[in-house]
DNA sequence: ATAAAAAACTTTATGTTTAAAATAAAATCG
DNA sequence: CGATTTTATTTTAAACATAAAGTTTTTTAT
């Protein structure tokens, strides 16, 4: 269970890596989950917010434009119930605006505010510099390896699963 | 204060990886969340399950003497607080028991019922062929790579934080 | 022995998240 | 044109999640 036999048991036509996915899943998933707890207790800490609320303006950042709630719900892989919820206290706090869009009248377009603007720029500085220390002691070689095999596997995985790309 | 290198040439000079290090964790992300999301879904389709309760169920099945509330929330790197709800609504459905021990009445042990074996049994064997699915076109080469590479990312991240590892 | 501290867990308040249902506007079609 | 369908979003209810405060029990230091 634990270690693997010396001679692996593989069926020829196409016997997956025993349990060898599971675990990389499992690695991934626990390196991930410790990555952003400690993002998420540094911006309690030091801003008085949540990881949830940083990746909205994120987001927003990089989209100058404005994005509409779909596109956001989509940029952020999680449900437009989550988004608007996020976005309403956002708004509330001065840090995004809502506007309707004059053509399609259902869509809402989402912009960052100065304010929004400002405290975005003050927590991404912070917070690249978090993202640089945790990976400190990974060199150069090391993350353009990873980079690349995390692609393959984004790849693999909606390969994998034809029909719907989960939301 | 921090067990940084004496020689840490990016600290003066200025950016360290530019911005690669953020990139690789975005990618960490997305590509995890794209997981976690795919499992979401068919557990919930399959199964009528979520996947904390799958966790959960998962992390005692691996522990099949018990483990105390604290144990269990410090290995699903999740809060006291939210595994006391998960762990009270899956002894209200039958799939766990929890337990006062008898030398130390603070500690609750929690275990699985022989109901709550079955049903993650019954999962297990499905949820590990969605992982393998999803990874099918990584090769074992690759697999290995990214366990180790993401080994010393996890390393990296521990040894950036000295004083209080992220619950 | 007794008070203070620590530990294990629960509770509370707030916020996040999802799936599903509801609403509303636009597009399609007969 | 009017009916249907599709699309974009919001709302709802239940579950999930966290931090902080509270309760009970054990340990430690006077």
């Amino acid at each position: 269970m634990t270690h693997l036999p010396k001679t692996f048991p593989e069926k020829l036509g196409g016997a997956p890596h025993s349990k060898q996915s599971l675990r990389l899943w499992l690695r991934m998933l626990s390196c991930t989950i410790l990555i952003e707890n400690t993002i998420r207790n540094r911006l309690a800490e030091q801003f008085s917010t949540t990881l949830p609320r940083f990746d909205v303006l994120s987001a927003l950042e990089r989209h100058p434009d404005g994005l509409t709630m779909g596109e956001l719900s989509r940029f952020l892989m999680v449900s437009n119930g989550n988004v608007t919820g996020l976005v309403s206290r956002l708004e509330a706090d001065g840090f995004v605006v809502r506007s309707r869009a004059p053509k399609d009248r259902r869509t809402h377009y989402v912009k960052l505010t100065d304010k929004g603007m400002e405290q975005f720029k003050a927590m991404a500085h912070v917070h690249e510099n978090w993202i640089d220390e945790m990976f400190a002691s990974i060199s150069v070689e090391e993350e353009n390896r990873l980079m690349d095999d995390l692609r393959q596997v984004q790849n693999s995985v909606i390969r994998s699963n034809p029909e719907k790309n989960p939301s």
